[in-house]
DNA sequence: TCCAGGCCAGTGTTCTTGGT
DNA sequence: ACCAAGAACACTGGCCTGGA
């Protein structure tokens, strides 16, 4: 008892700087909070360890005391790693203390301070230090130790059993560490605060807001400042992004036709997806309610490469070879994040390439209809009141074999999107099926089209039709900076 | 002017992390 | 296993834009 009132003497010492560490048996049970069982207090000279599973200690008025002067001493710097754990086992060991609650002066947690240090450092540009979920991940107070010194701690003995006396030497040996890092930690980092991206008073530095409003206003402002990178990187590969694409983008070599790519978009990149389709390339798209490692499933079976946004990257890329899954900054427009991709893999965009696939189906399968055919198909729906000019054996025409043409479409209007051309006797004369059994949706042809539309395509999975228009130089205009303007492609399509 | 689609922001829920 | 904090995700409504 008396070594134990020289410690207590120490440490209430004015001026001193304390690391505050405590351990209690890991509760796995139904128990919420544990007892305390050692409390390591350490200064820069020496390590103490407040062994409250021995006899009489735990109990002892000037044990609690103790922990109370220490605790609400303003003189004594005392330094903890979230400490707010600490407080609920201290009231769980010493129930006075929830009748007369501790309250914390003159304590500096230091996991606020590496929150504020790791906010700052992923603000940085270019190479960052070890963060969570990167290489061999060490944690929490191992990754500050680590961050700032240089080593991480060895934490192999957190989860013993810290009841059971003797405490092994590696116990003890980790409880010193444990207390004493955090003495180590501060006096490294306020040497020199600003070489951390830290205030030069750290005991300025606030808790991560735990207040909602705070929290939004971050994301919103982490928002805008992931879509302002990602302007300023314009189309080059910049950032996060560096990392997963490299794999891929430098297999490809010589440039691809969008019809060689093929992908399967997760659900948070549907919007990418309709881009992406838009300009030829085939995609998969996962709907809302799929789980993500439904896109691992398909890109194995179908050899397609996923893109992916957000944490499910982590686990996608692992199920899938290397190189076969690419993340993108959700943040960032579909459009933005379309043209990353198409530069990524060098595709080779043609203006016959834009709509040369359904966008609602990816099916890339077409028939073409002239505007009497869509006239008189629509007559007979009753959408249209119009009488249709009389021509020769429509019907008739429509049972007739077309050569199946893969490369070239029927004659027609300039524009000739890269897609398959289907005959016409794919679409059924008196139900207005197509191929895949889906009826034409003719209902989505504003009659005012009619006179000025001549040609109509109809894809032959959906049935959704498609038509010239405007959609078509917008899509050129998109796609302006990557598209291969070689022919005088110049007629437009719009659905 | 109306309508559809996309984007953005707000909100609530779920998941992950890190402490013992 | 439990707790707290933060991140990620899902959903919704308002606003904006462009075509009809």
């Amino acid at each position: 008892m008396e070594t134990t009132l020289v410690c207590f003497c120490l440490f209430i010492s004015a001026g001193h700087v304390v690391g505050v560490d405590m351990e209690w048996r890991a509760g796995f049970g139904t128990v919420s909070t544990q007892r305390i069982s050692l409390i390591q207090l350490a200064v820069k000279e020496r390590v103490f360890l407040l062994d409250l599973c021995a006899p009489g200690l735990s109990h002892h008025s000037l044990t609690v005391n103790f922990i109370r002067t220490l605790l609400t001493n303003t003189s004594v710097l005392k330094l903890g790693y979230g400490m707010s754990g600490d407080l609920r086992s201290l009231v769980a060991t010493w129930p006075e203390l929830k009748e007369e609650p501790l309250e914390f002066k003159g304590v500096l947690d230091l996991l606020h301070v590496h929150q504020q240090l790791q906010r700052c450092w992923r603000g940085r540009a270019g190479p960052r230090p070890v963060e969570v979920n990167e290489g061999p991940a060490e944690k929490g107070l191992s990754l500050l130790v680590q961050q700032v010194l240089g080593k991480p701690l060895d934490k192999t003995e957190q989860l013993s059993n810290w009841e059971r006396r003797p405490l092994r030497t590696g116990q003890v040996r980790y409880a010193a560490i444990d207390a004493y890092c955090l003495v180590d930690v501060y006096q490294t980092l306020s040497a020199d605060p600003k070489a951390f991206g830290l205030p030069d008073d750290l005991h300025s530095v606030k808790p991560s807001s735990s207040a909602k409003s705070d929290s939004d206003k971050k994301t919103k402002e982490k928002r805008k400042q992931t879509a302002r990178r990602a302007r300023q990187s314009a189309l080059g590969c910049a950032g996060d992004q560096v990392e997963c694409v490299r794999g891929i983008g430098e297999q490809h070599g010589a440039s691809i036709t969008p019809q060689e790519l093929r992908v399967v978009c997760d659900n948070m990149l549907q919007g990418l997806g309709r881009y992406l389709r838009c300009v030829g390339v085939d995609v998969l798209m996962l709907e809302n309610t799929d789980d993500h490692k439904v896109a691992a499933q398909i890109a194995r079976k179908e050899g397609r490469i996923i893109l992916t946004s957000g944490q499910p990257f982590q686990s996608l890329r692992s199920q899938v070879a290397e190189g076969r899954c690419l993340t993108l900054d959700c943040s960032e427009k579909a459009r933005d994040q379309a043209l990353r991709v198409l530069k990524h893999f060098n595709v080779h965009l043609t203006p016959s390439d834009i709509f040369s696939r359904c966008q609602a189906c990816n099916n890339d399968e077409y028939l073409k209809l002239p505007r009497e055919d869509m006239t008189r198909m629509m007559n007979r729906r009753g959408l249209i009141q119009d009488t249709v000019p009389k021509q020769d054996g429509w019907e008739n025409q429509c049972g007739a074999q077309v050569e199946y043409n893969r490369s070239r479409p029927p004659d027609g209007p300039a524009f000739t999107p890269h897609c398959r051309w289907a005959p016409r006797s794919a679409l059924d004369a008196h139900s207005f099926r197509v191929g895949g059994g889906a009826e034409v949706q003719l209902e989505t042809v504003p009659p005012g089209l009619l006179p000025r539309i001549p040609e109509y395509f109809i894809c032959t999975r959906c049935g959704k039709v498609f038509w010239e228009g405007t959609h078509f130089d917008r899509a050129l205009a998109q796609f302006h900076d990557i598209l291969n303007l070689s022919d005088g492609d110049t007629a437009a399509r719009k659905h």
